[in-house]
DNA sequence: GTGGTCTAGACCACA
DNA sequence: GTGGTCTAGACCACA
């Protein structure tokens, strides 16, 4: 599940496992009511150090994406899927700014455009 | 000159100083041959240290963007535009890889085509 | 590991640190992978100000010769002695300068080649 | 006679003055018992800092390429080029230890050796 | 514990 | 005056 975690990669860890599991849901591998690993499984399973999982399922959490169930572990909440759908709306001026910079420094309108439409298609 | 600088910002100072100046340079603000402030005179204008200013001033002269002209003070470098140029052009993966997330989460094409022709316009 | 670092030297002592770690890594004695002595451990062990040990590990991951894994430390990175070699390569106009000098001011082009035959050999 | 100077250069202005000095020595253009520019004349020619032209005059004078004679200016001395044989020949070990370095990081002995016959041919 | 950033302030070479 | 290096020491994010 996590085996594609990378110890030396420039982004921080518990953000790969964020980020992951947000991948699983807007690909239904993970959907509503769905279990996740218990921290303490992980740890043993992946030799991550526990803090920096908890420190993923925190930020999952406080995006509204999971939620704890007293004594049973984290589960998928019911609006995941449209809670990162709305993230990622809000993320679209991040998108023009890199535009914006791109053609600042003299990338053409064509180039940029055919990086994006590769990606859309 | 700097007056933008947030000293709160999660983006280091340092960084911050830096791309201020590349985006003058893109802009045709400083030419080549132009001379940037001294490093005391920004640091008692800004209340910035001198330190901070001076790792702003290395990784642009690491860039080949500025040069230091010994005792007289740092210089916009010949090539400073190309070199931009080419450092933008590198960067085009990773709007492809942004625009990816996006339509991953269910961005539609038109809306995320439309973000970036907004900014090549 | 950093014994023959000379305080008083010309050179300065944050470059005497990374041309050290660069001359490991040639030598094989730091292969990919490998760990870096930390910068509080070489504090402690040297006696050399922290931010002068940061400043060298700053240059060497700006190379790409080393890498910081957050929270664990700096690691030599996969291709750093190919790196190393490029560089090396980049430096030959720099031999050809130095043996032109030395030829112009009356050195016979016999004592010039066999002190570089010395060295290849 | 001092229009090669690079005030971009990273080597010190002093320092161009006083190698522009020894390759004219070198070359016969200056010979034992010629006078060099004054400090003033370079300064109102050149536009350089007089303190830069002393400085490289300076280090001229211990090197015992060039004397004042009160009054008159600064004159080429008579072992002049006999001492910058010396000098050259000195510097061997410093030609040696560069082609280890670039050897050690795998530059093949052909492609070292071809780039010094290149400057002695 | 580990690296990354920052402030405060000193000293040096160069012009 | 100008950049380059360095020490001393603090605070932060990450694991």
């Amino acid at each position: 599940m996590f085996s594609m975690i990378d110890t030396h990669s420039r982004m921080p860890i518990f953000q790969q496992i964020a980020e992951r599991v947000k991948e699983m849901i807007r690909s239904d591998i993970l959907v509503p009511g769905d279990k996740l690993p218990s921290v303490r499984g992980l740890t043993s399973e992946t030799g991550i150090n526990p803090n920096t999982i908890q420190k993923a399922y925190d930020e999952l959490t406080s995006m509204g994406l999971i939620e704890p169930s007293a004594g049973k572990g984290m589960f998928v909440t019911k609006n995941a899927k449209e809670i990162l759908y709305a993230e990622a709306k809000s993320r679209l001026p991040e998108l023009t700014a890199l535009a914006k910079d791109l053609a600042a420094a003299g990338v053409s309108p064509e180039e940029i455009l055919n990086a994006v439409k590769d990606a859309v298609k």
